[in-house]
DNA sequence: TAGGCCATCTGGTCCT
DNA sequence: AGGACCAGATGGCCTA
């Protein structure tokens, strides 16, 4: 009998895999080092791993990425997508004592909330993503900033603060070195324009 | 090809 | 207990 991989959430679709496509996946497949770790302590396998080269690939379209998370999540939900596979049981087990890290204070998360607990820093990754591309928007660089790196951002917006602060005469002497405003000016003009050149550099 | 940057996963710690 | 946050690891993409 077939033994399918779990699911693997990709960004528009779920693909049920075999341990061997993960070289198709467009992006890394850090999942595999999950998997790896798992099947290490399940020797059980009823599928050899050169078996596993008849790929068993069923991709779903779908409408968007809350649907995705939707087929994913529900740790306990055994009519989720993965109850249909044979190994899903023990997917929603925690992992044997001998696997888990013995100085760890919690044991390590079964395979749904880990894919849970992924999706939620994936989310909260995006967010702060967006967050610096707001702030990217209200720096005062014209022409091309679309790559301007994380680093980049924040350095530019530092200085920009700090202009927008002795224009309002606000006293950032308290711990900083009060600066003028022709300073302060230079200071921003020098921080953008050595932004610009690093990433003209390296980009 | 090396280096910079980024997305993602992962486990630890903090906080509610 | 579980979510939020963080840092390290990993690998892909891009550019010089």
């Amino acid at each position: 009998m077939i033994k399918l991989e779990p699911i693997e959430l990709n960004k528009n679709c779920i693909v049920a895999n075999t341990s061997d496509i993960s070289t198709s996946m467009s992006h890394s497949n850090p999942m595999k080092r999950w998997r790896n770790r798992f099947n290490s302590s399940n020797t059980n396998n009823t599928l050899t791993q050169s078996s596993l080269t008849n790929q068993l690939i069923s991709t779903v379209n779908l409408e968007n990425e809350e649907h995705a998370n939707l087929m994913i999540i529900s740790d306990d939900d055994d009519d989720d997508e993965l109850s249909n596979s044979q190994q899903s049981d023990h997917m929603d087990e925690e992992i044997p004592l001998i696997d888990q890290h013995v100085s760890s204070k919690r044991p390590r998360l079964s395979y749904n909330k880990r894919l849970v607990a992924n999706a939620r820093e994936r989310e909260r990754v995006h967010n702060l993503t967006a967050a610096f591309e707001a702030l990217r928007r209200v720096l005062p660089i014209y022409g091309d900033q679309s790559k301007l790196s994380r680093l980049s951002i924040l350095r530019i917006a530092c200085s920009y603060v700090y202009v927008l602060g002795v224009l309002n005469e606000i006293d950032f002497s308290e711990g900083e070195n009060a600066y003028t405003l022709h300073e302060s000016f230079h200071m921003l003009s020098s921080t953008i324009a050595h932004e610009l050149k690093r990433k003209k550099f390296t980009k």
